[in-house]
DNA sequence: GGGCGCTAGGTAATCGATTACATCGGGAGG
DNA sequence: CCTCCCGATGTAATCGATTACCTAGCGCCC
C-alpha cells in the first residue's frame, strides 16, 4: 500500500508538502494539483495508525454498554455509532453483559487503545476502573446510568413528566392499586423512577405501599416474571403494573398470559422503555418512551466538548408517555 | 502516561530489554524482576498504537453488519465480539442499515484503520469495495450472506434439515396450502430458503405455486405485513405462512391480528430466525433457529485462519426447527 | 591459557505520519 | 539598489514501540 513517501516522490515534492496539502495548509495551486494527482494515481490513503502515534489522537471513541442485547441499548449504541461516525469518529463497542468485571476489563482495553474519549452505561454499582479513567484524564461521559462519586457528566432521560402523565392516565381509567417492578435495589435509575411515580400517584390520592413494590434480582424477563407472580399472589393484587425496564415487562406479560388473565381487563401493564415490538404485542403496550436516539447524540456531543477541552454538564432529556391499549380504553384521537 | 523509556530508566536497563521481558524473550530472572517491578510501580501499559505501527498488526477486526437493530444481527454481532475479545482482538462494528453505500463507506474507514481482518454481512447485492478488499489482500470473511463473485469464505447457516422437518411438521398437521414470504428477489439466502422449502414440501406431495410466494420490497415488518395482506386476499388463501426473516414474521403477525384471525386455528405461522421474543408472543412462534452464536464464533475462527496465512474454507452450520405452538397441537413431550 | 560459542543486553534503524525550524526567492519599501 | 519580510517548501526530529545487529563477558574444552 502506497505511503506518503511514494506520493512525495511521484509528485516531486517532499513528504512535508504532501502532508500540508492533505491537511489543508498553505501550498500553492500548482503544487497542490500535482500532489492530488499523485494521491489519486497511487490510491494513497493516509495511515491512521502513524497519524495517531504522532498526534496522540486516534479519532476513536469507546462505548461500554451494560447489555447490548437489550433492545433499548441496541438502539442507543446504534444512535451513538451513527453520530460518532457523522462527526468523523469511529466507535469501539464493548458489551459488559451486566458484569462489572467484564466492564472493567473492557475499559482497560479501550484505554490501552488510546481512545479519545469514553462513554459508559455502567453495569452494577460503579467500578474501580471508572475512577481510574477520570484520574487518567480520559474524557468520560456516563450514559443512561449515573454513578455516584464519579466526576463525569451524565446523559440520561428523566421521567417526571411522563410518569405524571402516566399517573393521571391510570387514575382516569380507575386504577387504584398500582404496583411497580424495579431493578435490583441500589441502581439509581430504578429508584428514581420509583420515587417519581410514587409522587405522581400521590397527586391523585393513590398510594404505593411497599408490598406492591417488587424488586427483581436482575434485569431479565425471568426476574420480571417472578416478581409479577408474587404481586399477583397478594391478597389484594394490583390492578396496574409498571415495569421499569423492557425485559421485565416481557416477563410480566408471560406471567399474565400463563394465568389466563387479560390485559387490560384484569390488569393494566406499562413498560418503561419503548422498544419496537411493544407496538406488536397483543394488546400493544403503553410505554414510557425514552428519547433514545437523542440520548445517543447528546452523549457524543457532550463527550466531544470534553475532548476539545470545553466544560460540559450533564444532560437530562424528558421521556414521554406513549399511550397504546394496555391500560384500557384506546386513545380517542 | 508512562512509556517504555520511563520503565527502562527506572529498571536501569535499555528499552530493548524492557520490550524483550514484556514479550517473553530471553532475559534472565534478576533483570526480569527489576523490569516487572518498574512496570508495576509506574503502572506502565504498552502503547498499542506505536506497537501497531511497528508490527503492522492492529489486533483489531472489523464487522460490517447489514442491520444492527435486527435482533438476529444483534446477537450475531455480540457473539462475534465476545469471541474476538476472547482471542485478544478488539472489534469495530459498523452498521450499514441495509444501505450498500453506507456499507462501502464503512469498509473504507475500516481499511484506513488497518484492521487485521474484516467480516461482512453484506447489504444489498454485493459492492465494489468488497472486491477492493480482496484485491488489497485484507483477509475477508462473508457472514450470513454470500456474495457472488467475491472470493472469500462464507460462514452461514443452512436450512435443509430444518425445512425438511418443517415440511413434515406442516404436513402432519394437515396444512396443504403453504405460502412463503421472501426477501427482495436476488438475495441469495432468501432464494435458497425458498427452494429448500419447496423441495421439502414436494416430498409430501404439497405444491408451492407462484401466487403463494410473496416477495417483500425490504426486510421490514411493514414489508412483511403488506405481503401477508396480499396472501390472505387470495381466492384460496394459504393455511400456513413461512416468513424468511424475523421482522417480516412480525409484520405477518400484525396483519393476522388486525383481521381477527387466530393462530394457529386459522393460519399457521413460522419464522426463519428465532429471536428471544418469539417465545413470548401469543401463541409462541414455531421458528427455524439459526445457530447464531456458533456462526459468530466460526466467523472469527475462519478469519483468524486467513489472517495467519492458512487457507480456510466456507462454513455451513445446520439450522434446526424449534417447534412451539403457532402451527397447531403443541409438542407431545 | 587461549580460542570459541553462547547468551544477556545495548545501540540504533524502522514503521509513516506531523510539525518545528531552516532556507530560499521574490516583492515591497526606503 | 539593498534590506527586510513573507510565503512556499525542504530537512530532520518526533511519537513509542519492535527488532536486527553488535558487543561484552563467561564458561568450556583442548
Amino acid at each position: 500500500m502506497a505511503n506518503i513517501k511514494d506520493v512525495a516522490e511521484r509528485a516531486g515534492v517532499s513528504v512535508a508538502t504532501v502532508s500540508r496539502v492533505l491537511n489543508g495548509r498553505s501550498p500553492v495551486a500548482a503544487t497542490r494539483e500535482r500532489v492530488l494527482a499523485a494521491v489519486e494515481e497511487l490510491g494513497y490513503r493516509p495511515n491512521v495508525v502513524a497519524r495517531a502515534l504522532r498526534t496522540a489522537r486516534t479519532r476513536t471513541l469507546g462505548l461500554v454498554i451494560s447489555d447490548l442485547r437489550n433492545p433499548f441499548f441496541t438502539e442507543l449504541a446504534d444512535a451513538v455509532e451513527q453520530e460518532a461516525r457523522r462527526l468523523g469518529y469511529s466507535l469501539i463497542i464493548g458489551n459488559a453483559g451486566e458484569s462489572p468485571e467484564q466492564q472493567d476489563d473492557y475499559i482497560r482495553t479501550l484505554l490501552d487503545r488510546r481512545i479519545d474519549g469514553l462513554m459508559v452505561s455502567s453495569a452494577g454499582t460503579g467500578s474501580a476502573m471508572l475512577h481510574e479513567v477520570v484520574s487518567a484524564g480520559t474524557p468520560l461521559v456516563l450514559l443512561d446510568r449515573s454513578v455516584p462519586g464519579v466526576a463525569a457528566p451524565c446523559v440520561r432521560a428523566e421521567g417526571r413528566a411522563a410518569l405524571t402523565d402516566l399517573a393521571a392516565h391510570l387514575a382516569a381509567l380507575g386504577r387504584r392499586r398500582p404496583a411497580v417492578i424495579v431493578a435490583p435495589a441500589g441502581t439509581p435509575v430504578g429508584d428514581e423512577r420509583l420515587e417519581l411515580f410514587r409522587a405522581a400517584l400521590l397527586g391523585h390520592g393513590i398510594a404505593l405501599p411497599p408490598e406492591r413494590i417488587g424488586s427483581s434480582p436482575d434485569l431479565s424477563s425471568a426476574g420480571g416474571r417472578r416478581v409479577t407472580r408474587d404481586l399477583l399472589d397478594l391478597a389484594e393484587p394490583p390492578d396496574a403494573v409498571l415495569a421499569t425496564d423492557n425485559l421485565m415487562a416481557l416477563g410480566a406479560l408471560d406471567e399474565v398470559r400463563a394465568r389466563g388473565l387479560r390485559i387490560p381487563d384484569d390488569l393494566a401493564l406499562v413498560a418503561f422503555d419503548d422498544v419496537p415490538w411493544f407496538a406488536h404485542t397483543d394488546p400493544p403496550l403503553t410505554a414510557v418512551a425514552q428519547p433514545t436516539r437523542e440520548l445517543g447524540r447528546a452523549a457524543v456531543h457532550t463527550l466531544l466538548e470534553r475532548i476539545e477541552g470545553r466544560p460540559a454538564g450533564s444532560v437530562l432529556l424528558p421521556a414521554r408517555l406513549v399511550v397504546r391499549r394496555s391500560c384500557g380504553e384506546p386513545p380517542t384521537h
